[in-house]
DNA sequence: ATTTTATAGATATTTTTATATCCATATTTT
DNA sequence: AAAATATGGATATAAAAATATCTATAAAAT
């Protein structure tokens, strides 16, 4: 490997972080400021000042030095590192509660997301639209998938169906599956799953609960 | 500090694979398992098997040499470590899409987590049931927060009222809230605050994807 | 004009977390 | 009965992430 294509590497844990920094951003251009400090955002994030200036340069925000970081600037990176600058088809399969509220989220748009159908197979749901998602019956996937060249998928299924309905959206060629059933699916190396359970969350609350 | 009172910490990413371990050893002993071993567990979880044998060994997962982890007492463990072997009493403030949801969540019930009520302003929720739980109006929250001795808060509510209820959830007395506002609340320190953002994961997706 | 100060920028250090290696042993295989 | 093997247990190493330290500089204060 030579020195010319090691690109430096974008930590997981800074990624996380930049969709709250995104926000703040989008605050602070709104109220017309033009730059920021790093402890000023240190105070409003509750990190460490470097912390925040690490994850900002990493991404390459502009700065200017001993005045902070480029409001307008910053947001345009950001965006562009996680391609939010526009917007990504996706789709949700299974449409239960937890399923019908993400389809009712609309800060998706800012964050390069728009759902553009839903899949569910209890005859109540299918043919109807919630939030203004039309939802078809799971036996339509492929198709609609196809149809309009779908990348992005959403599951929010019973454990039991996740790994079924997985293999589907593979066969269908989806590239992206973002899942919040509680299993882990087998996919081709090709496919991204990113597993989202806040049992986990609920788990660190309750250690640090004990512990006090 | 002597070296008596110096227990060993069970590391944060630890106690956050503990409910995916969990959730594999209830399916193993509805199964009639008794033992399994770290690879086993591996192939399960997409894990290392290393990982796995030191995590359960940082619980204290009883085990038998070459033969595996006590599917039983492995549970019993886990489940002391984070207080789930009995139920917690909670409540919820902000019945939305998501409050909603968790609020139908059936799954709290192996999480130590039992939500007996819910808060909210709006006239057409308050006063009814959502999932079976009562929805007070928020003006309440005290006066059932201390007639119940409730600990645990979980914060479902707009953005720009999180710190106003949150104020009011510390003088009531709360101990823990666990924020699924996508704000960074302030409270003392003997409050526990655990921070929900969906949009981490969605970042890490995306950037996994532009990587591609 | 001069001094002070807050900051990005760069580098170094520490801590945390993940991974690898070796060993003793109970189980399985031969 | 003997050999091979898979495993927990213990320790060592590596990688990732967080934190600290130092420097140059532009802005603010004097």
């Amino acid at each position: 490997m030579s020195i010319f294509n090691r690109k430096k590497e974008i930590s997981i844990q800074t990624i996380r972080r930049l969709p709250q920094y995104l926000r703040i951003f989008y605050n602070l251009h709104a109220y017309g400021r033009e730059l920021v400090s790093s402890t000023a955002l240190a105070e409003e994030t509750q990190l460490l000042p470097i912390v925040i200036k690490k994850d900002l340069q990493a991404v390459g925000a502009p700065s200017k030095l001993r005045a902070g970081f480029k409001v307008a600037g910053t947001i345009a990176v950001i965006e562009k590192f996680l391609g939010w600058n526009n917007l990504n088809k996706a789709f949700l399969v299974g449409v239960g509660h937890l399923g019908a509220a993400l389809l009712g989220f609309d800060g998706f748009k800012n964050h390069g997301l728009e759902i553009v159908a839903a899949f569910d197979t209890h005859p109540e749901k299918v043919g109807n639209q919630f939030h203004g998602v039309q939802v078809y019956h799971t036996a339509q996937l492929a198709t609609v998938i196809e149809k309009q060249n779908l990348k992005i998928a959403i599951l929010t299924v019973p454990a039991n169906a996740a790994q079924g309905i997985t293999d589907t959206l593979v066969t269908a060629g989806i590239k992206a599956i973002w899942n919040f059933a509680p299993v882990n699916l087998t996919v081709p190396p090709s496919v991204i799953v990113q597993k989202e359970d806040i049992s986990s969350g609920l788990a660190e609350l309750c250690a640090k609960l004990k512990s006090r």
